[in-house]
DNA sequence: CCCATAACTGCAAAGGTTTGCAGCGAAGAA
DNA sequence: TTCTTCGCTGCAAACCTTTGCAGTTATGGG
């Protein structure tokens, strides 16, 4: 019995004959055999792994996203391997280097480096970006520029005038987005935006940010991340200020201990798990365009041009109100409800 | 230039003429050449990854253990794969069969298989187990067995005789562990335990048990895990039952938002980041031994009795107490201050 | 009975790296 | 000068699969 036999046994099983097969397989039982998936990848180019790589795996945002991620990527026959950055750009650079050749793509989860050295990565392995845009890679947004305006329009509408933004950290898209929108959400509404940052997404960066949203006067503030509300909220509080009935706080992601704290925290709901299903997706067509075994090997890179579909997937994004948010000073303009809720939504 | 002085300037720098080098290295820079690791793998026998499984990422307790591995790994040259399991054993099984050729050694933190299974695997890939004791393997655990005695004490002490626990998941060694020293504690205190379970260790699981902890009339509950704590509070309130005016509720692991709930949460704290930088360090400790390149390579498996070292380290934990206790109906028995901080110590 | 076809199986190259061994020239020792 | 030694580089095998091609045997049609 030879080699190329007990190869097909597993990778192509309808090409042996069913005795020799089962004789393959038991004598493998007894053996403890099975393939080395390094050499089977280094001769396909197909590893069946793909990379997840985020910022900060600490952050209750994204473990759903990550979970979503996996169980999609177990359907497929994938397995995805997950590395954390602890929100440094170097070390994202580095952990693209050193995934490159060990899985078929990489998940690009918020990432904090710039546009034009994600390009340059995306030449050496096929990269899907998520919670961001780069011209000419696949990636898939959760709309918070969409997320900011329902709640900048929430808090005007509870009679705020003079309201904060928390922003995030430096580099982040996301950020960038917020920011954008809620300044044009404030202006049609008549509203003072003050913007405080950048922040680490942390419930600590929240929290030092008590004493800074207390000078700055406002009676609303919207931040970048849930982390960075509850944060604040408890910064606040033992300044004394009481949420929400002096100031109102929201937060963005709509993470599960946000219905845990006290005030419940009124937030922007993004779908994660949604995210991490489509991101697994994209990159699987992608990776159907990416040279296998063919092409110069080692240093075979694709021009960027070459992609068949970089497609941009939107999800939306939906507005939750519970209790951290409250009437402001001058009254509230409008009953303010909850809002209907909005259909999770894909969009190219 | 030969390829061999091309892999040298890589893997054996002090082995080629520095002229040589640069031109190497300038060469790569341009071509954006990279050593292939699955390549390198193929050969050395060493991937210079290490996986982690853990059973549900979305739970708080495991980020910093993982975070404090990754770093500890990156420090040693190591990459490491993070994936999870949803607390599903035959999950686990497979990944450990997927992961055995590409990595140096397996983290299994918290695992749900039975021991034999554990083993059996142990002897295709070097495993370290997290929050577990199995014979002949490599073992961190936290001493949760102290923890949940200080906490029944705690209890006591604040005039608690009926008490409830709310035990983990099937399979779950540190929730048998817990119950053990539990059982063992009120009975030496004059205290009644009622074990409630198994649950999912969630904060769903917490919660759906509100209902059982009122008819089972105790005053006290000591619960498997902070999210479930957090859950059982939650479920508690709705049924208009105050903590800890009427019921008394401790955690066990400290996860971040317990200090951020309403009451703030007793808990035991247990030393995820040490437990985690332990394990990547006998797990290198432990790779010396294995067979690299020689042996029977792909079915080569290893005697268990082999092994160089089968050490077992344990983490000492520390009651923190915060709000969610409070005197039971017979009074306080002593003052209960707050308990002086038991340094984290490495034992063998 | 012969030929075409089908169903398997064996052969060998390839994939990118590492590494023991041998070769080579230069420098130093005798 | 001749012999060692040293520093560096080239050679080729090995790691474990996959896969196109060719070989073998059995089967069915003409």
């Amino acid at each position: 019995m030879h080699i190329s036999t007990v190869s097909r046994t597993f990778s192509a099983p309808h090409l042996v004959n069913p005795d020799t097969r089962s004789r393959v397989l038991a004598c493998a039982e007894t053996l403890g055999y099975r393939p080395n998936r390094a050499a089977r990848a280094l001769i396909t180019g197909r590893t069946h792994n793909m990379g997840l790589i985020v910022a900060d795996i600490a952050n209750p945002f994204f473990p759903p996203l990550i979970k979503a991620a996996e169980s999609q990527a177990r359907q497929r026959d994938y397995h995805i391997f997950v590395t954390d950055t602890n929100e440094d750009p170097a070390a994202e650079e580095e952990l693209v280097h050193a995934l490159a050749k060990q899985v078929d793509g990489i998940l690009l989860c918020s990432p904090r480096m710039s546009n034009s050295l994600i390009e340059q990565l995306s030449r050496e392995v096929p990269l899907v970006v998520i919670n961001r845009q780069v011209t000419g890679l696949p990636s898939v947004v959760m709309d918070v520029g969409q997320g900011a305006r329902l709640a900048i329009e929430h808090l005007i509408s509870l009679g705020h005038r003079d309201i904060a933004l928390l922003s995030g950290p430096r580099g982040s898209w996301t950020s960038r987005e917020i920011r954008r929108s809620a300044t044009t959400a404030a202006r049609a509404g008549n509203a003072e935006l003050t913007v405080l940052g950048p922040n680490p997404p942390t419930e600590r960066g929240g929290q030092t940010m008590a004493e800074q949203v207390r000078r700055a006067e406002v009676t609303a503030v919207l931040t970048y991340n849930d982390l960075m509300a509850i944060g604040l909220i408890e910064g606040l509080d033992s300044l004394g200020i009481a949420v929400p009935a002096e100031v109102s706080v929201v937060g963005i992601d709509d993470i599960t201990i946000s219905r845990l704290t006290r005030p419940k925290l009124t937030t922007v709901a993004t779908p994660a798990g949604a995210a991490g299903r489509a991101a697994v997706d994209m990159l699987l067509q992608q990776d159907g365009s990416w040279p296998g075994r063919v092409g110069r090997g080692a240093t075979g890179t694709v021009p960027v041009d070459d992609r068949r579909t970089t497609a941009q997937v939107t999800l939306q994004t939906q507005l939750v109100i519970r209790d951290s948010t409250g009437p402001g000073p001058h009254g509230t303009a409008d009953p303010g409800g909850a809002v209907a809720p909005i259909p999770e939504v894909v969009a190219s």
